[in-house]
DNA sequence: ATTAGCACTCGAGGCAGTCGAGTGCCAATG
DNA sequence: CATTGGCACTCGACTGCCTCGAGTGCTAAT
């Protein structure tokens, strides 16, 4: 594809996301200032739409990307935005400000993205891997309820009520604790299993179905953990957006969104595939090739993943497209975000914006667990 | 208003909440087999207008309910619905199914309200009156950070992670816990306060900057436990109500509906309005005369309140209808259900389902919370 | 290779006419 | 005297027709 075309293919994407208009070889001169007369933009036009990235609705109408076309322009034409100073400095300040649980860093950070992309945003909770439990308390809340408290290794809190035998009693249950704790501190999660917990009971004298009982509480309590939870944000604004205008296609969609934890596996299988494109891109970019679908910019600047139109496996997302990156903090720690938005996407300002966001959000997370206990201090 | 009148009404809002058309004289003798004439109909109608409760979109046009032709037609012409046998069973099953904590029973509530009414479903949290706390707990997490345990006294539990002075290790920390449950424990919330907590301050031989540092922050999560969550479902359902192919009609009410906490406060005034109503309302009966706005059906069966387009006072809300009730469990713990719907909505069958619902609940949570720790053996 | 020019296409928008489901009103009626 | 049949009128929805404008593809000239 010579550069003639290129600039074309580019004008044409920037102004269809502009207008969601097909757009024509005459105002298209007129809107970029190009040297060519109409003419020659009409050859070239009907080239790009013999080579399948342009389409036109009928005979007589502009032309408009086609999902290839999209697709060429965002591994090959993409221009990313900077974005300012004083814009970093507000999302910082948004993202850690007051922030005392790990949940409300997600909620936000998908909260900024719907704000500044106008899309819908997806964001989900750390997944830990090469995890270990480090500390597992047990509390009576009254005969028959107890609140299992989990302390992994990054210094993650999870909790979850259980219901215990009433006939425990609270030193019973401090004992049991104890056991468990003893038996499963500094294990990594994956090894915890119904098996290694069990072994737990024989080191009470309590009896056994008892203990059983609360073991297998404990051991639920435990893998409860590594649900991923999902949070979005944005769902309404999507019904600006023009293409959102019929509704079937709207409820179509909202189908899918709906059905948060398909979403969320989807980001994941997104997540093995990135790394390997990393791989892979690395090496095409060495041999000056252009990477498909991830495009691993330099190192230490995160990655990212575009899906555009039936690229994405989710039925139902067909007409959208699907920006996601992964985002790292320290080794164990990893997770995705991901902006939901028509084909018609402003695409180089919104992974210029989840890039930045990721950035932001690794670094405000490790302030976070880095800092200690300094605290302002007592009022009243 | 005369019973013709009264029947004439109940059509036309029938018929209108069915299609969304205005209605005119002679589909309306056909569809009911009325034993008058269209014209008489006519006459009626041209009456039920004069008194403000039809309006004509245009001359020619049939007539539709205004606001106040659905007021007086929920007020005095409504049918109720019974709920079948094998629904309960459902509904009952649905709720309390693997139930661990209350607010799963919320949550679920709200999704099977959104199923089951096609309209967006809003349930809030129980709030507790006259509550005391029950137990206080904090634990050390690692050096800087912890987590408070709040048991409340009908058995509910909140937790909160807080930052403390690295300073303090887990002995102190125990030591202030226990100062702080000595010195709360029992006690109503409400007299609960800064003052009040700091006295624990004394009760110990730590330096006292540490110590307040601490009970600030458990002070913050027990102050936190009132917090009103709020869960919502049906969010897109409502995307396909012909009234909503408006966009602008449909962003602003979303607008407010992301409000989730001005929501919440809102159906909090309206408890306090249903509760006056309530005894009005049984006045009212009493005299024969109908309940204004919340019909306080027979004793023990919940009573809901309607709100009708301008009368919700919740602005972007004024084309839409309100209908909640007042869950009770037990004397301390109630809350609110609510279904927001257009103003053409099914009055009759949606109070059925929301009060059906209300007690369904009520029944589960009585249940689970007497329920003791019998409970499904350990198995592997 | 580029471009000016021309014939052709197609959707949007405006206009007139028809149709159908309404209405209001009046005079006839049991 | 409440009810009803009949009639003239209204208005939105639909249809067909026309024009306009922004496109296109193709060809011949530069």
């Amino acid at each position: 594809m010579d550069d003639r075309k290129k600039i074309i293919l580019k004008a044409i994407v920037d102004d269809y996301v502009r207008t969601c208009e097909p757009v024509g070889s005459k105002s298209l001169v007129r809107r970029h200032n190009l040297s060519y007369s109409s003419a020659t933009i009409r050859n070239e036009m009907a080239e790009l739409e013999e080579m399948g990235l342009l389409i036109k609705p009928h005979t007589s109408a502009g032309r408009m990307p086609s999902d290839k076309g999209y697709r060429a322009y965002v591994d090959n034409l993409l221009s990313l935005p900077e974005i300012p100073l004083e814009e970093e400095i507000a999302a910082r300040q948004f993202l850690s400000e007051n922030l005392r649980e790990a949940r409300e860093m997600i909620e936000r950070t998908a909260e900024y993205l719907a704000e500044k992309t106008n899309y819908l945003s997806v964001v989900l909770s750390p997944q830990y891997s090469d995890t270990s439990l480090e500390q597992i308390k047990i509390m009576m809340i009254e005969p028959g309820r107890a609140i299992v408290v989990l302390v992994l290794s990054p210094g993650v809190v999870h909790d979850r009520l259980i219901r215990i035998p009433s006939l425990i009693d609270e030193k019973d249950l401090q004992e049991i604790g104890h056991a468990i704790e003893r038996c499963l501190a500094g294990k990594r999660l994956d090894d915890i299993t119904l098996v290694t917990i069990s072994s737990a009971a024989e080191a009470t004298d309590l009896p056994e179905v008892l203990v059983n009982q609360v073991l297998y509480e404990a051991y639920i309590a435990i893998k409860q953990t590594e649900r991923i939870d999902v949070y979005i944000d944005g769902k309404y604004q999507l019904l600006k957006h023009p293409e959102f205008r019929d509704v079937n296609r709207a409820s179509r969609f909202y189908d899918v969104v709906r059905q948060e934890q398909m979403v969320a596996g989807y980001m994941r299988e997104m997540e093995q595939e990135e790394e390997q494109n990393i791989v892979e891109g690395l090496d095409k970019i060495e041999k000056m090739e252009s990477a498909p679908k991830a495009l691993a910019t330099q190192k230490d600047r995160p990655a990212y993943m575009v899906r555009i139109g039936q690229e994405i496996a989710l039925s139902g997302m067909e007409d959208m497209s699907f920006i996601t990156t992964t985002y790292r903090i320290g080794r164990q720690i990893s997770g995705q975000i991901g902006v939901i938005g028509p084909k018609r996407m402003e695409y180089g300002n919104i992974i210029s914006q989840i890039s930045f966001v990721n950035r932001v959000l690794c670094d405000v997370a490790k302030d976070h667990y880095a800092r200690g206990g300094d605290h302002p201090a007592i009022e009243g």
